[in-house]
DNA sequence: TTGCTCCTCACGTCACGTGAGGTGGC
DNA sequence: TTGCTCCTCACGTCACGTGAGGTGGC
């Protein structure tokens, strides 16, 4: 049995971490009567582990939760990770392609504004530099 | 004048966000003394229409709210914005090579997984499909 | 009187980090 | 007794969106 800071040590996340996941309800570790501290075992180092390399491939917490849910009735969460995997590469592509969008479009401003002088602000005008950038039709 | 909504529309942004921009100070609009509703002038849709336009190439609220703290004392934004235009430039680049290589992981898990059967969940092993990834070392 | 808009709280979002105030273990 | 860890609130982060409950304008 493993306290907190023992458990967090073993998936190098903070012991903070690990209070949160438990107030969420993600490790639900059994209590020292004596003194209230939590007790998790070898399977909460698995499931920590879990959650750490499922979030690194981008799955939220509540998705994570839900495939918990599903592997703990015994049956396989395979088939479900494989659609919400697939459902994130799509996801992110779009959030690369938004990202790179602004990213040509900082650069572009940037340029422009190099051959551009430094200008005073009055009621029509904040900053002219931001102000003569082309609207944006999508928000990165 | 213009009533909440009257400039909302000028802006192409909801009520509702107006109402939070007076109430984090990006916006200071007069009051109607009869009956308390917010009334707003043409240099708030001039206003307005440049925190937007600075949304969409990255700043955050914070950082406009300098560029604007900055311009009402009638000295140039310019410099600052240029500055603070080149350190997001970097930013994003960073963010962009982090979901590059986010969306490389999860190709390549999705392409491996194809070869490997679903599994079952026990006490040492959640989805051995996302336990099969390399260990990232640095989140999205 | 109806229907639209306005007003002010105040909570929810996401995944923690950071005090605050107090206690157990060695 | 000291120093480290543990505990439980509870607030802050970012930029709003969404009720809740009530009022003004035409």
């Amino acid at each position: 049995m493993f306290t907190v800071s023992e458990l967090a040590g073993r998936a190098e996340v903070t012991p903070d971490t690990v209070r949160h996941y438990v107030q969420i309800g993600m490790l639900n570790p059994e209590r020292n009567p004596h003194n209230g501290y939590k007790l998790f075992t070898g399977t909460d180092v698995t499931k920590l582990r879990f959650i750490r390399q499922a979030q690194s491939l981008g799955f939220s917490l509540a998705e994570i939760g839900e495939i918990l849910n599903h592997s703990k009735s015994g049956s396989s969460p395979c088939p479900q990770v494989r659609e919400m995997m697939q459902r994130r590469v799509v996801e992110n592509k779009q959030k690369l392609d938004n990202l790179n969008h602004l990213q040509k479009r900082m650069e572009d401003a940037l340029e422009s504004w190099e051959m551009m002088p430094n200008g005073h602000p009055n009621g029509d005008s904040v900053c002219h530099l931001i102000e003569s950038v082309t609207v944006a039709n999508s928000n990165a």
